[in-house]
DNA sequence: TTGACAGGCAGGCAAACACCTGCATAACTG
DNA sequence: CAGTTATGCAGGTGTTTGCCTGCCTGTCAA
């Protein structure tokens, strides 16, 4: 259920960017953010938004500014949780796959 | 470039659950598939069609049949890239909050 | 207090998306 | 061959998304 957020957070390039921002230099006001995004303050607003709501970035209001920080947290939780689903069965996975190109050449 | 379309894939419920669907039983046909997905043929093709696009499914024509392959590389890839850089700064992201909050309250 | 600065809120718009219906094609089966 | 089965293709629709403009609120500093 949180998955989806965390999914659909990642979906844009913009978005991925802002991580990657956040990652080089924590806690950087909305407005440093801005300066290297390309697109509008309400756009980026709005990324950070989503970000947020996916519990990828936390915020912390100080004065008129307003920081953000990178939380990678979900980040290993999903992450983890699929690598070892599809980890968890990779051999199953191969061997199915031979066993329907054998059904096709027996 | 390549990541952009392995996000996106990911970003539908539908499309992750037809993942899951293959990483449980490989190399389904259409028809299967759509037994277990509550939506149109159509609607599950252009999703197997986005997911073979992002190289997370391969397919093999038998006859008349198509039957498809779940494809867990690009997914290692992309996430272990991803996990590698966050890691890779998560002291230095515990470290810049750290010195964030202590400018605040010194 | 006044002006400049940092950010929030509301609405609009075009493109993308997820879903569908309807018809066409290819392949087994009797 | 005729009928059924498995899939492909074209197009249409309602919603979501990403981006914008315009205006408002709150904070700091002279």
């Amino acid at each position: 259920m949180e998955d989806d957020k965390v999914f659909k957070a990642l979906a844009d390039p913009g978005r991925r960017r802002l991580l990657d921002l956040l990652c080089e230099t924590n806690g950087q006001t909305l407005g440093q953010l801005c300066a290297s995004m390309q697109m509008t303050r309400q756009s980026v607003t709005q990324h950070l938004g989503l970000l947020e709501e996916a519990n990828l970035v936390s915020t912390e209001r100080r004065g008129r500014e307003k920081l953000h920080f990178i939380n990678p947290v979900p980040l290993y939780e999903v992450f983890h949780r699929w690598i070892a689903k599809f980890e968890e069965n990779r051999l199953g996975l191969l061997h199915d796959l031979k066993q329907a190109l054998e059904r096709d050449a027996p």
